[in-house]
DNA sequence: CGACGGGACGC
DNA sequence: CGACGGGACGC
């Protein structure tokens, strides 16, 4: 239920919503103002009853970032902020499935981090790590009962807010920072375990369903800003430009999915996959997938840039997949469509769709030289992209996770800046990558390709280059290391 | 005292 | 400098 892409819009990032509760007669722009003060306001809304208009003497403030919320949130919690309204009580709002959470531990979500951490990390490198961003109130690392070994994970606890969303935002991205739930009871655990949540959760993790929407360094450069405004100028050019075209002049709304009931489609899927490249968030997302008209769902994760949206019918999603594969976002990226499980015969719709409308695209063929090594066929076009020093080659579709692995590659960069959205971004143009991961709280990583020469491709290509500003090292990583016996089997033939 | 709307206009 | 992931807490 709580999976509404609107929830999941909403409420993005994650407690960067408030629910004020200031009486009858609430001022808009007093709270623009007020609240404005401690970051930008994306919305205010005054809340009133749907039949009656009655104010109902709350308001909801929609923040963009996660510590311009618990700011506000810790300066206007019990003041007034004119002089019309008595004090106003601040929290972070809930999502809408939720509903009320008046009751208990309303602060127990703005203080508490759940982190993944390397299971060598005691609670001392745990503070350590996470005392940069404010004062801890306490630090653990969760210990398994049997064996005595850190289980990989942990939980810090700040005294403010503002520091706990500090530090979700602004710790290394390999601790994959959220914000912890409240202690289960001990039923709620049994059930938990009962129901088979725990692989629900990396599954939908994996296809970008998952609720792990930390932010990411790259969303919040002021750089990245300037791409997002870039992007609706171009998103509104494209589409317009598109319209303009169609014959009898300016269909909107319902014509276009009149038109839609027969687009031709030998498909019967209403979802697609969509790689982005970093910096594209999911309210984006959303408004582009949008303009296609029957989307149900958009949910982009947007640390692993991976997205699932859902349109009404197979002609909406077919639509959208010839139109919005190979769109450019940003400069110099493309976002790649799919329908899951596609196979990674790339290329037969590349070109068409959005992508020839934008002239100037830096775009072409390499010469021989540099696409020597491929022979698997397919498209050689190569392209900028913003984080990169080179050209790389276009965007291709990962296979699953089950796949069998042909050769892992080592990769070492500074995960600050290369996040695993960048390294998947990058790693996935040279074709049949599994998976790509960073290690929690290191600076080196793997990923893994279901053919050698396609890991070999990316060590000629990106070993040596510069990715998001550091110069990564891509080596045939080694065997991992054995335990004896049994163990070792197991090992190998898992990796 | 306490919980979930509506935008838009650019050809 | 760089070698081994995988997500929830004995309340």
């Amino acid at each position: 239920m709580s999976n509404t892409p609107q929830s999941r819009v909403r409420d993005y990032p994650t407690n960067s919503r408030l629910f004020v509760i200031c009486g009858k007669g609430a001022d808009e722009n007093a709270f623009k103002e007020a609240f404005g003060k401690y970051g930008t306001v994306e919305d205010v809304w005054v809340v009133k009853d749907r039949r009656t208009n009655e104010d109902k003497g709350v308001v909801y403030v929609k923040m963009e970032k996660t510590s311009e919320a618990a700011l506000a949130m810790e300066e206007l919690n019990g003041r007034k902020i004119d002089n019309h309204q008595g004090t106003l009580k601040v929290v972070v709002a809930s999502n809408k499935a939720e509903g009320s959470n008046r009751d208990s531990r309303e602060d127990e979500k703005t203080l508490r981090l759940f982190v993944l951490i390397p299971k060598t990390f005691t609670e001392a490198d745990l503070r350590k790590e996470f005392e940069q961003f404010g004062d801890i109130e306490f630090c653990n690392v969760v210990i398994d009962r049997n064996t005595g070994d850190n289980k990989g994970f942990g939980y810090v606890k700040y005294k403010r807010p503002y520091h706990a969303a500090l530090a979700f935002e602004s710790c290394n991205p390999t601790f994959k920072p959220k914000f912890a739930d409240p202690p289960k009871s001990k039923s709620e655990r049994e059930n938990r375990e009962m129901y088979g949540d725990q692989r629900r959760d990396r599954s939908s993790d994996r296809y970008g369903g998952g609720s792990n929407l930390g932010a990411s360094m790259m969303d919040r450069s002021p750089r990245n800003r300037g791409m997002k405004r870039g992007f609706d100028e171009e998103l509104g050019y494209g589409f317009m430009h598109e319209s303009n075209q169609r014959p009898s002049g300016g269909p909107r709304g319902g014509d276009i999915m009149d038109m839609l009931q027969s687009y031709p489609t030998a498909s019967h899927q209403t979802r697609l996959q969509i790689i982005t490249a970093p910096g594209l968030s999911n309210s984006y997302l959303a408004k582009l997938t949008n303009l296609v008209p029957g989307l149900e769902y958009c949910d982009l994760n947007e640390v692993t840039g991976v997205a699932h949206v859902r349109y009404s019918n197979s002609q909406c999603a077919a639509y959208a997949r010839d139109k919005l594969d190979g769109f450019e976002y940003p400069i110099g990226s493309r976002l790649m469509v799919r329908y899951p499980e596609e196979g990674s015969d790339y290329g037969s719709s590349r070109g068409g769709g959005m992508a020839g409308m934008f002239p100037g695209n830096d775009r072409y063929a390499i010469d021989d030289r540099m696409s020597g090594l491929g022979g698997g066929g397919g498209d050689d076009s190569r392209e900028r992209v913003q984080y990169c020093n080179i050209p790389l080659p276009l965007p291709q579709p990962l296979r699953t996770e089950d796949t069998p692995v042909a050769q892992r590659l080592f990769i070492v960069c500074q995960p600050a800046a290369v996040t695993e959205r960048v390294l998947r971004d990058a790693f996935c143009r040279f074709g049949n990558l599994i998976d790509v991961y960073l290690l929690a709280g290191r600076n080196y990583g793997y990923a893994k390709y279901a053919k050698k020469e396609n890991a070999m491709r990316a060590i000629q290509n990106l070993h040596g280059q510069n990715l998001a500003g550091q110069r990564v090292k891509v080596l045939e990583a080694e065997p991992p290391k054995s335990g004896e016996g049994d163990d070792f089997i197991n090992k190998k033939a898992r990796y």
